[in-house]
DNA sequence: AATATAAACCAAAACGTTTTGGAATCGCAA
DNA sequence: TTGCGATTCCAAAACGTTTTGGTTTATATT
């Protein structure tokens, strides 16, 4: 049998017969509140079940306890795992962080209604703060944000980086990391198969993968890509038939690594042997694929936790300054990159 | 230069001289507000950019518009796609659907807290009903939201399934039609490679198989393979080299599906020529691989509508009678069933 | 005994909205 | 003139919490 009613402070109160303002006190951990009726509140509050009321407490403290995600329509393919996936790490690590904020996620599409959308959700006061994620170069919902001054937090740098709190990836030191790593084993013609200018860590991956190159006088050789359907494949069959006789290959994703894989085995070559392939995310397919991608992977949780370090302050209702933090990869070694190749070499 | 204050039906009602009532009324659509007024007011709303304070509206209305999913902890692999993915486009799907609906995400492992968990975030009234991911068979979410008298929807069904709202797709019929094709294809030995029983859908997926199986008076085989790494490899090898000769292999996941493609290779035996393979889930791997991979998909944007048409009620605060809904799946005819196998029948 | 200090409590206001139960105004028929 | 129905408006209450600015009571100090 249930109660009829949802225990409220009011409740408890009468039953003990002191006030609203003591129960809510007690609850709350405030000191001048005598140590035996603290207890006896904190009993009855226990047997009723009572939980506080968030839209009440909401509207008197100005605070949501809430951060808000404002996602884009997902693109229906691969594109989206790492967002998707890295929301489910997000959430997860912010519920450890602290069980009572929650996660409010709603939609943005890009395009011209994106602003009003993001208008409204700060406006309705539903939110701390904001997580924006696949932040553009210049980013219009920073400009937004900024000039409303709600707190947030971008997933990726933009061109006004520090205007804002940001975090990501190190991909000028992970490219050049890898880059070096090829050269190591060996590989003297290595290109960068990398995504369009357009998306802001192109160029951040360009500059680490051209800064390894020079400093082993290699000639650089950059090829850009979509991840559209069979693009890669035909960018990397190229490749592979060109002049200058390829060995490496460092990709942008994963899901482009595989095609070269792909490729390759079109063309009689044999990845592992020929070959070294690494590519970027650490997706599913990078494990799944024969031979295995040897990969760049940034943990969720690293970005996690330092997106909720950021965010935390503004939870908790200071003010704070702005916080940015660049995360490394790691690199997974896999069959892409056996060693087999320097051998020959 | 921003306003210091965020605007109010308070202030638009003090800038035109007329009740708060009246512009709550004019806003909500009334017809007892006099059209000049109402144009009036809404001029000024909108000059000031007033958007309501939800905390408050919450309040008083005691709706939270908001749906609340409480997640698993994440697998950290490939097993967590689906149900990112499917978040990812329910939370759209639920936008397009009424904007001011907030999908809630917080996280409740499996395990001795997760009553507690729900039980709290039921009784802070933070959202109208739930959306419960991942069900299992005797699910103990299921017992409490039913006494608790919340409105939920799983996706998935469960035991008690008659007790409850849900959306599930139609394995048995989706299986039963994919064995059905590769009988068609002319294959005789197939065999079903099954998640473990514990999953719910096994034992309906094992059901479409023996169907089709039997009504076409062929041996049926199953085997159950959990997704940890090797596993589905060493399965399929074993399977590969069985005296029973399979060559059709209908898998409950496309990365089975994968597996037995690597160990076909292995074996040298070339799997668009002599197997025929089918998938399950649409991932990304199944397009991405060669051969790519025949497989079950079912829309995420059909289950999104479904679940969303069985909550729909409940955020507009009536009640309903119990719903519930087979999505069907729909066969995507990849290289994995081309059907040369047939020529050589 | 008077006074200052500390401890424990509380009434009332505030947050911004919706809803209830009328009140005021107007036109029109009787 | 009265009465009546529409139309248009509104004061006040309510939702459940936190916070402000106290008051009361008990204890210590002089």
């Amino acid at each position: 049998m249930k109660k009829n009613k949802k225990p409220t402070l009011k409740s408890i109160a009468e039953q003990l017969n002191i006030s609203v303002t003591t129960v809510s006190r007690a609850l709350a951990g405030y000191q001048d509140v005598n140590e035996k009726t603290r207890q006896q509140i904190e009993k009855v509050a226990q047997d009723l079940g009572y939980v506080p009321n968030l839209a009440a407490r909401r509207l008197v403290t100005g605070k949501a306890d809430a951060i808000g995600i404002l996602l884009p329509v997902p693109y229906g393919d691969m594109r989206d795992h790492f967002l998707s996936n890295f929301l489910l790490h997000f959430g997860q690590a912010l519920h450890a962080h602290d069980p009572n904020i929650d996660l409010v996620i709603s939609y943005a599409p890009e395009g011209e209604q994106e602003l009003n959308t993001y208008r409204r959700f700060i406006d309705s006061q539903r939110v701390d703060a904001f997580l924006v994620m696949r932040t553009r170069r210049y980013d219009p919902r920073v400009d937004l944000l900024t000039l409303e001054n709600v707190p947030f937090v971008t997933h990726g740098r933009t061109e006004n980086a520090d205007k804002h709190n940001w975090v990501d990836t190190d991909a000028q030191k992970g490219f050049e990391q890898v880059t070096q790593y090829l050269i190591d084993q060996g590989h003297t013609s290595i290109v960068l198969l990398n995504f369009p200018e357009r998306i802001f860590t192109s160029q951040l991956r360009a500059e680490g993968y051209e800064s390894a190159m020079q400093r082993a006088h290699l000639p650089t050789h950059v090829v850009t890509t979509e991840l559209t359907e069979g693009t890669p494949y035909k960018v990397a069959l190229d490749l592979l038939q060109s002049d200058r006789k390829f060995t490496g290959f460092i990709c942008a994703s994963d899901v482009i690594a595989y095609e070269v894989i792909k490729a390759a085995n079109t063309l009689g070559i044999d990845p592992m042997q020929e070959l070294g392939i690494i590519g970027c995310d650490n997706l599913p397919v990078s494990s799944l694929s024969q031979p295995s991608i040897t990969t760049l992977r940034s943990s969720f949780d690293a970005h996690s936790q330092a997106l909720i370090e950021i965010l935390d302050p503004y939870l908790k209702g200071y003010t704070a300054p702005l916080r940015n933090k660049l995360v490394n990869y790691e690199l997974v070694e896999r069959q892409s990159t056996s060693t087999s190749f320097s051998s020959v070499f």
